[in-house]
DNA sequence: AAGATATATGCGGATATATATATATTGTAA
DNA sequence: TTACAATATATATATATCCGCATATATCTT
């Protein structure tokens, strides 16, 4: 495994880190239709606006989504509509297992 | 957003947390191509047999691997194809990422 | 049954991540 | 310039995650 390999891995498990939050992940449902404004997003979450500009950030960092200011509102958009794939094969996924075991279901719900 | 969507969202947020790990993303890059034991997994990511062990575990119980002993040894696969086709969109996203901005990635390593 | 091999797990500490609350920043309008 | 609205961030605290080490479990061999 070399040092580069070893780096590219990291960046990944990172870019898998953004989406291990279900906020984060509703924030990405909510954009997928098209870029929303922050005030918006904490309707749709129904939580804290700190917490959503957290996840935000978070997100931004990570370059899953970009911002563009207009007026005192900032509105916030998918970088990538890859991302939205990506949702959906682990939605996919998520099916698959429930349909295969409803008892894995159970422990991660814990 | 219904209760029966919140804990939808909540098991792919924990699905996902399963690969926000390098080390666990290398150990399913190496069982891409079949089952290997723990062994041939500790060779391959040459760190300690017991993290190697923890992180299958992981893996185990969100269901992304699948175990099965014969003899000593025990060998693990993957439990559906997608989560390959998961893996490649992130490492899509990845390479996007980097070709539209060395500077997200200059942050992603910190 | 005892020893060897392969694998898993319990525990304690270090580190990272998330949360709430409060405050700072930016832009607009009077 | 003051006040207000929208958004971001700092700080402290709670919580989760990961590792190393030691130990436990399971299987095979003799």
């Amino acid at each position: 495994m070399a040092q580069r390999d070893l780096e590219f891995y990291q960046l990944k498990a990172s870019l898998c880190k953004t989406f291990a939050d279900y906020r984060r992940l509703i924030i990405i449902e909510e954009l997928r239709s098209g870029e929303k404004s922050v005030t918006e997003l904490v309707e749709a979450l129904a939580v804290p606006q700190a917490v959503v500009s957290r996840h935000l950030a978070v997100l931004r960092e990570r370059g899953v989504v970009q911002a563009r200011r207009s007026g005192t509102k900032i509105y916030y958009r998918l970088t990538n509509v890859k991302i939205c794939e990506a949702c959906d094969i682990v939605h996919e996924i998520l099916i698959n297992q429930i349909k295969n075991s409803r008892e894995i279901a159970r422990k991660l719900i814990g």
